[in-house]
DNA sequence: TTGTAGGATGAATGCGCTGTCAATATAGCA
DNA sequence: TGCTATATTGACAGCGCATTCATCCTACAA
């Protein structure tokens, strides 16, 4: 490195000690098992903490005693309303077990994602959840090789490295598609951005839907990050491309918003000339108006159960549950902005 | 703790140094500083590496470096769309240069924060950034005590901890309200949510104009994180209240879509029967319908800027730059949700 | 009075790594 | 050839804390 370093030596566990006249490890105790320490000395220890502003050293801490007391968490994104609920339920259910959360990003790019694997890793998180089921061959083996809990999650997979729990993507897909052919809609698009994983298998969905009735695709994607702007532009190019789309299942709420924006620009009555249905349940959809029928994925809740099964197993020494995978279905929620096909066009 | 340890001991240095037949130092700068070390040895100790999936110790490096190579960042939410441009710029100027970004969330609670800070400063970060300039006094301690460069961003102050980079909220408030003000409007209310300092600086604006062109105030707030849901309800409590207003300022662009889908349900034409600016600028504003005024704050450029000027803080070894603050300024942006005041009413 | 159990405290050790400095090998020069 | 400068390498100590085990003290029973 071509820096210098910190400006050392802040307040230490022995400084404490010394102040208050007792052996490091007893004021180690005062603060770790009080219990075990007597009244007076625990008094003391906890004036001189005070007085001195230590802030014990986690590193050292964890070093020496081989418990970190932090979960990995590695999301794809923070931007987009999606892993909102997911990481508050994680801080829920790990707040107050005394676990921290330790989060980072891959920008849905497993390159990055491996990244994140590695450096989670040098910091011995006690367990560590994925979003999503398709990590490169060298993470999983980082994963597997670390010995430790690894929750996958939002997506179902015949082979996890470990816990899995989620819902399928691709038959919620396939019911988004499918409620709009169920409305009697026969021109159906699909917009889609960011090329990830789960992005794609709801397209497979889409096209499965779209094979069994008969219909043509009508798929217009992109391979960028899904936000609202995205949306307007994707909309755009599908009634472009097929200006008999009566309905379009965007691949998430953020892009539905978007499609509603550029439809009402264009003067595209929704839902009266145009069902539009999101995915992911976002917490504006229910307020947008038209409001926004969706896909609800159990985001909260998901979360929270890996959170659960993780300290089940810590606590339990490692046994995993009986059950290594959980599939939290999901929800189709019906609003204004789908309609049954009107007969015009 | 009451909970077993973590399965120990993953592959350390010394594993690798023996699996490569040299010393321990050695294999340490043949990852550190390869052009130490001799292509022979080098080689060897990289091959060692791969072949062990060693991954290194990074509490045992920093704890023995007293160089931890992070930085803190504490961000009062991680679900408004706020401080996703905030972050990706932090990342995007120190990850380049092997500085990682620990990121923790406060809710906007002070308490929470003080919290926050106490647990970043335990990880002995090399730097910390704060949304916000209303500390806890206890944290201000901390963090004056901790000796490592402290940047207070998105407002300003006349006392900052070390290093200030912010813009006046109160004077974004002002300037929106005044923006409606200007197009001739004379009944303008204001909705805020979440009782935190920027939000109440920006009402401070909000009332400053107010008090200039004589008109009566007509807020109404809510101690809660702002979302869309929330620029609904309060957008509907201001209609109950002051039915004559004709214009709103709201305290973020996210309730600003709440009141554009709660005019647009309660039929009040936006901007024709209602003038409607946002705060922050966010993605969809532009791409909205109508498309959302609002004032753009320069929060990517403003977390530049903070990154940069610690890096340098840093690679100076410590040394402040000569400007303690900086003022990033902030910019209206007109669209189509404000319009002169029509006369009706 | 003596012995013993149990509670309270401290000394020593080591977690995995890096900084320092000494030791060795090699090259270059007179 | 002999000597110094430079490049490589390794031994050792210590970062701040927790764990283990030994020690001390008190209370109580015999």
């Amino acid at each position: 490195m071509d820096y210098p370093k910190v400006k050392p030596s802040r307040v230490t566990l022995e400084d404490v000690a010394t102040y208050a006249k007792v052996s490091a490890v007893t004021a180690s105790r005062a603060l770790r098992q009080p219990e075990l320490v007597s009244d007076v000395l625990r008094a003391r220890v906890d004036q001189a903490v005070k007085k001195l502003a230590y802030i014990p050293n986690q590193m050292a801490s964890a070093l020496a005693s081989s418990r970190t007391g932090r979960i990995g968490v590695i999301v794809p994104s923070l931007n987009n309303g999606v892993f909102g609920d997911y990481l508050r339920a994680l801080h829920e259910v790990f707040t107050p077990a005394g676990i921290e959360v330790l989060v980072l990003n891959s920008d849905y790019l497993p390159g990055r994602e491996e990244k994140a694997i590695f450096t989670m890793l040098g910091q011995f998180p006690e367990a560590i959840i994925l979003a999503g089921i398709r990590q490169t061959r060298k993470s999983r083996s980082l994963l597997q090789q670390a010995g430790i809990p690894v929750v996958q999650t939002m997506e179902l997979t015949d082979q996890p490295i470990d816990i899995n729990i989620g819902l399928s993507q691709r038959d919620a897909g396939y019911a988004a598609a499918r409620h709009l052919f169920d409305l009697g809609h026969r021109h159906v698009g699909h917009i889609a951005a960011g090329h990830d994983a789960r992005s794609r298998r709801r397209i497979g969905g889409y096209l499965q839907a779209v094979g069994e009735f008969g219909a043509i695709p009508m798929l217009v994607s992109v391979d960028q990050p899904s936000n609202v702007p995205v949306g307007c532009q994707l909309f755009n190019e599908l009634m472009q491309r097929w200006p008999k789309a009566t309905a379009v299942f965007c691949g998430n709420d953020n892009l539905a918003l978007g499609a509603l924006f550029e439809s009402q620009r264009k003067g595209i009555a929704v839902p009266d000339d145009m069902s539009i249905i999101g995915f992911n349940d976002l917490e504006f959809s229910a307020c947008a108006y038209p409001s926004l029928t969706s896909i609800a994925t159990p985001r909260y809740e998901m979360a929270r159960c890996a959170a659960e099964t993780i300290l089940g197993i810590i606590r339990g020494g490692g046994k995993r549950p009986k059950n290594r995978q959980i599939d939290m279905g999901f929800r189709l929620v019906e609003r204004e902005s789908t309609k049954c096909y009107s007969g015009k066009k």
